[in-house]
DNA sequence: GAAAATGCTATAATAGACTATAGCACATGG
DNA sequence: CCATGTGCTATAGTCTATTATAGCATTTTC
């Protein structure tokens, strides 16, 4: 839109709107990237230790994980539990507070699912995915 | 991972969860990016005309709402009509397909507008989003 | 009938996400 | 006491998403 001088137009979009959005794009933060799902998946599954997590994801690195679990830790999704008797054993955990995007992380998996089907009804050969 | 030969471990993740991961990621891929969450609350705001739209969504190129449009398009979100009498006059509009991705968008909403507050709560200043 | 609006698309540049590679400090096992 | 494992992080490169800029053919408005 800083194309041909549209700058001056008003704008449609009411303030609730644009909260909205806000809103959506923070959770979609969250949630987004390559790797940030398969991290939730991996400690459902109740692996808890660096190396492990890592194993139990296919084609992720170190740099990536490290990262994600960082990024994941500062939005409270997730614990770093260091023990300090035995120093270098770490442990990551779901926090509580993750459980408020179990129904998002499904309802994610439920529509992806059926609409890999329907994509693929509609276009045989497999466009956009 | 193509770190330190690590190449030769055994992987715990399951079938199930490898085919969930790809599911919610195809879901994720149709709703993440920068615009496509705004196109969709200006459809369904009942904003029709291309220029309309891009007016009511501050900050969005032409380019990107284009090649947005063709993307959601292409995954059934959306319909492109033409009429034919008037050419060059073109109306773009959510399908009913897209109604089943209401309650994914909601929840998104509700749970970044939550999340906002609670990252507020326990870093005061502003980390991670 | 000139100016502005509509509906775009092409191209090049930049920013951000992700990958590849390397390495470090400590710990445990044989 | 040396190899291997663990838990990382730094750096540089690549690849993808997004932006910036320009422009074109048609249509409506004044």
């Amino acid at each position: 839109m800083v194309d041909e001088e549209n700058k001056e137009k008003p704008y449609i979009c009411t303030v609730k709107n644009q909260e909205e959005i806000k809103y959506a794009q923070d959770a979609l933060y969250v949630l987004s990237g390559k790797w940030r799902m398969p991290i939730i998946i991996a400690l459902y599954n109740g692996l808890r230790r660096y190396r492990d997590i890592a194993r139990s994801i296919p084609g992720i690195t170190f740099t990536m994980l490290s990262k994600d679990l960082q990024l994941m830790e500062l939005n409270k999704l997730i614990i770093r539990i260091e023990d300090p008797d035995f120093p270098k054993t770490v442990e990551y955990m779901l926090t509580d507070y993750c459980k408020s995007l179990y129904p998002i992380v499904e309802n994610l998996i439920d529509w992806g699912k059926q609409h890999r089907q329907v994509i693929r009804m509609v276009n045989p050969p497999e466009i956009g995915i």
